[in-house]
RNA sequence: GUGGGUAUAGUUCAGUGGCAGAACGCCAGACUGUGGCUCUGGAUGUCGUGGGUUCGACCCCCACUACCCACC
């Protein structure tokens, strides 16, 4: 079997590598826009293609609450149900249940939480929630873990950090005994699961999770339980001391990450995979990311500014639309505001890593990953 | 013309003889493995005009003006 993970140029700890998956190659580093319901938010699966990208992020807990998950693999798995035919990633449901803290009640055996939606009980437990994962199908799907709360003390962070490892070995033994059960599957080609490391702020238990996350031998490795709020020099920190220990061979993916010149950052540092809903959301809530920072697009001084959005910005409604039109648009509520405002977002987000990409393949001459890239 | 009603923030309206209020709008900020076009904060007043009563009036009294309703 060829790798699934193949690096075809380095530029210092920086990696420009390709995932073959069942759908389609994912170049990376890559930024993963956020489909948590089987949709990015306002815009449909045509523009998400024809802004380049290669992989979505979707959400076990939301889909298996809607429509669920016998559902979406009776109607042919997610791909298919949501008409994207290129690679899809699900997370395990774990954060959900961490950001949903006040309905959660965690056990060994796994995580009993209340729906948003009814109210009614739920138990996700780490072989419960690689069976949705395979039942939606997508590409990649990740180990259910404990994202640990933040700030946490030290024993609390470990205990967190052993139970996550619990679970990473749950979700792996119940991956490989129905592995062959994924909507699509044939004899070569099978979904990718992910571990996840934790260890809260401390970099011996980053590392020592990251260590034991590897000696169960995934196919990629993310590290997760980042920008929870602490400073964002701690979180560069636990990235390096985990990046440290994981295999340079696999795939490594910070999940939940960030501003643009965050994810152009890590990506130098060697991180191959970043999701983050932040522009998405941002652009429905009028916080647009350009090459001149950041931009509210709602305040009057842009009332009658008949400047494309961002100049120097290659994307189809820069080359288009006035601020003063896109103000007016938010202003007035229209569903086209949140529309435009994600296609730039994404776009900025999409080619801030193609950037990136080149720049490595060039061997970063550009300076583009020495920290020359002012984006906020 | 007659009778009745109303007049308070940009708008729609609360309000009490003793610091001028709400909602929406407006202005600004936030947003990091997405429940939520969401959350947080801020500014804005000749309380229609002119008199009177009162220690004190947005409030009570009188007149005027504007608007609304009914009747003629």
């Amino acid at each position: 079997m060829s790798p699934l993970f193949t690096i075809q140029a380095q530029s210092g700890p920086a990696r420009l590598g390709r995932i073959a998956t069942p759908h389609g190659s994912v170049e990376t580093p890559a930024f993963m826009p956020c489909g948590t319901a089987g949709s990015v938010k306002a815009i449909p699966q045509d523009v998400l293609e024809e802004l380049g990208a290669q992989i979505v992020l979707a959400n076990t807990y939301h889909l298996y609450l809607r429509p669920g998950h016998e559902l979406i693999r009776g109607l042919g798995g997610l791909h298919k149900f949501m008409s994207w035919e290129r690679a899809l990633l699900t997370d395990s449901g774990g954060f959900q249940v961490f950001s949903l803290s006040e309905l959660r009640k965690v056990t060994e055996e796994g995580v009993n939480f209340r729906s948003h939606l009814d109210g009614t009980s739920h138990l996700f437990t780490p072989e419960r929630s690689i069976e949705i994962q395979i039942a939606l199908g997508a590409d990649i799907i990740m180990a259910f873990d404990e994202c640990t709360e933040h700030p946490a003390e030290r024993s609390r962070a470990r205990e967190s950090m052993e139970m996550t490892l619990r679970w990473a070995k749950r979700s792996q033994d119940y991956f490989q005994s129905h592995k062959h059960e994924v909507p699509w599957a044939s004899e070569s080609q099978t979904q990718m699961l992910f571990g996840i490391v934790q260890g809260g702020m401390y970099a011996d238990l980053r590392r020592e999770s990251a260590e034991r996350t590897v000696e169960m031998d995934f196919a990629g490795y993310a590290i997760g339980g980042l920008s929870v709020g602490e400073p964002r020099a701690q979180t560069e920190e636990m990235i390096v001391r985990s990046l440290e220990v994981l295999p340079k061979d696999k795939p490594r993916y910070v999940m939940g990450v960030g501003y643009p010149d965050e994810i152009a950052q890590y990506a130098a540092m060697g991180v191959d995979m970043m999701d983050c809903v932040l522009p998405t959301r941002a652009a429905r809530h009028g916080l647009l990311f350009t090459s001149q920072g950041r931009m509210n697009i709602k305040n009057l001084r842009f009332a009658q500014d008949q400047n494309a959005l961002d100049p120097k910005c290659g994307c189809k409604v820069c080359a288009r639309y006035s601020r003063a039109y896109l103000r007016h648009l938010f202003v007035s509520g229209e569903p086209l505001a949140a529309a435009l405002n994600t296609v730039h977002n994404l776009w900025f987000y999409l080619d801030t890593m193609r950037s990136v990409r080149h720049a490595i393949e060039l061997g970063d001459h550009t300076g583009t990953l020495s920290g020359k890239l002012s984006l906020t």
